[in-house]
DNA sequence: CATATGTCCTGAGAGC
DNA sequence: TGCTCTCAGGACATAT
């Protein structure tokens, strides 16, 4: 999304916000709609940039959108898939398309804060998926008791990991989802390591994953591409891409889905 | 402190 | 067709 938006309003002044009418309800946003558009008008978009999940779009004020896409949320620069999820709108100057905040669920959020605000947020997340070193990794889950795939959707022990992809990141390890953390191997931990990278970033090289419900889009509005290299997201009943004999199976952890193959994910 | 659970919201699809 | 139920790329407050 980041990479998407950047090029429409990088170095862009802020015309106006806008909160199209909705009718569903409000998305949170902080602080209140008439006190943050005070702040922001005609002020510059200095930086697009981000943190973990969260989107930053940094002020020539010091302040800071910090956007949570959550589940639905998308940052379009073209038309949404529908009108009635606008969420929010920042008008720019001289640019062809405008930005905006599409969300169906309207989980997501949109806070405006300061510099100390933004680090205090921040700082409350673990170190980026893309960033961590193994002996990080080593270091917090050789600790934690949890099953695994319930740690790594843990924002604080490490930051930027879903539940679509920490499925496909133990998938490639062969790390069975309900194993202990603080159980894994040196070894594993280093495979882990690799694996969340290189799954992180070949779905970002395609520009995410494009479920069956359709919602997640690009900034133009057209399909991601990673979900055609899902081993086992949202596969349950399927032979194994990887081992040809194995099924994929579906269980529940933490009210959440995660997908594994009982052949090459052995639990031990 | 670490970990577990319910909740926010809308809509799609399954099963009856 | 229409109803009810379950589920959905997430994170947080609150309870244990």
């Amino acid at each position: 999304m980041v990479r998407g938006i950047r090029p429409w309003v990088e170095g862009r002044q802020l015309e106006d916000v806008v909160r199209p009418l909705c009718r569903c309800k409000p998305i949170a946003i902080q602080p209140a709609f008439s006190e943050l558009r005070k702040r922001v008008q005609g002020r510059v978009v200095d930086r697009v940039w981000r943190r973990a999940k969260r989107i930053v779009l940094e002020l020539n004020s010091g302040d800071s959108f910090l956007i949570e896409p959550r589940m639905t949320g998308l940052m379009l620069v073209a038309d949404p898939p529908d009108v009635q999820h606008l969420r929010f709108e920042w008008r720019l100057e001289g640019s062809q398309a405008n930005l905006w905040f599409w969300d169906r669920r309207g989980l997501g959020t949109i806070t405006l804060c300061r510099p100390e605000e933004r680090d205090a947020i921040f700082s409350r997340l673990g170190p980026d998926a893309l960033e961590i070193t193994p002996d990080q990794w080593w270091a917090r889950l050789s600790v934690a008791r949890r099953d695994i795939k319930v740690a790594l959707l843990d924002q604080k022990l490490v930051a930027g990991i879903g539940n679509l992809y920490a499925s496909e990141i133990l998938h490639l390890c062969g790390i069975h989802p309900q194993t202990r953390a603080s159980r894994l191997t040196r070894a594993r931990v280093q495979k882990l390591h690799e694996m969340t990278r290189l799954v992180l970033e070949e779905a970002i090289l395609h520009e995410g994953s494009t479920l069956s419900d359709g919602t997640y889009r690009n900034v133009l509005n057209q399909d991601g591409g990673y979900q055609n290299s899902h081993r086992v997201y949202d596969r349950e009943g399927m032979t194994c891409p990887t081992c040809a004999s194995g099924t994929i199976q579906r269980i529940v952890q933490a009210q959440r889905s995660t997908f594994f193959c009982s052949r090459c994910q052995r639990k031990r």
